[in-house]
DNA sequence: GGCCAGGACACCA
DNA sequence: TGGTGTCATGGC
């Protein structure tokens, strides 16, 4: 097939998997949190964890008054960590919100929708910059708390797309964004929504043992394609 | 009791 | 550049 033909057919797939998903969910109004900052420190708390541990450190945070950058910097190492236990690897994850903290106050008076207003190639990369941020958690924090329209990789969007046949399981973040954001036409509300679905369609059919019945996406495997 | 979860980073060959 | 170990809790 031509490179034309193949790509139109990889928009034409991934349309019909945005729409598939959708039916079945509905909208998801993915990322949940009160505030932009929430958000952004959702992101870093989810690094590799199960939202459900997540979700326990941040009524912890709020519980402490600690949810704003202010507060956390302010806040003694213990009194932070203890809050952030339940979200796993605490130590490292209350360095990494201090930083991202000290970042936002040093850079930006403490607002997100300040540093929001940077262009986004500048600001993606002001925040790989800092230590604990990477890719996805990055783009997490610029799709869901900053407004920008990227397009957020995660293992289940790995997992689902190879799964599919569509990349190579071990394709690379930045490859399999750039072929998202080819792909999907840009738009803030369908990122969000369409990153959303995946985290709903991955946490309860494509785990590392998949259980693909009833999956709204199990119709367009291919015969014979090995489920993970 | 073992496996797994929406990563990121250091270290090594 | 790619593979491996480390970080840690909670649910099933």
């Amino acid at each position: 097939m031509s490179r034309p033909a193949h790509s139109k057919r990889l928009a034409a797939k991934l349309q019909d998997f945005y729409g598939r998903m959708s039916a079945h969910y509905g909208p998801t109004h993915w990322w949940p949190g009160d505030t932009d900052f929430e958000i952004a420190i959702g992101a870093i708390l989810t690094q590799n964890t199960a939202w459900t541990n997540v979700e326990k450190a941040i009524v912890n945070l709020k519980a402490a008054r600690l949810l704003s950058p202010k507060a956390m910097l302010a806040a003694s190492d213990a009194a932070l960590e203890t809050a952030l236990r339940p979200s796993g690897y605490f130590r490292q994850k209350a360095k990494r919100v201090r930083l991202f903290c000290e970042h936002l106050m040093t850079h930006y008076g403490g607002s997100l929708r300040r540093m929001a207003a940077r262009p986004l190639p500048e600001l993606r990369d002001e925040l790989l910059a800092l230590h604990g941020i990477g890719p996805e958690t990055a783009d997490d924090i610029l799709l869901y708390a900053c407004g920008k329209p990227v397009f957020v990789v995660d293992a289940y969007t790995r997992r689902i797309l190879s799964r599919h046949g569509l990349v190579e399981p071990n394709v690379g973040y930045e490859a399999l964004r750039a072929l998202l954001e080819t792909h999907v036409p840009s738009d803030l509300h369908a990122y969000r929504e369409y990153h959303g679905l995946i985290v709903w369609t991955g946490k309860d059919f494509c785990r590392t043992h998949p259980r693909c019945a009833g999956c709204p996406l199990a119709p367009t495997l291919r015969p014979g394609q090995p489920p993970g």
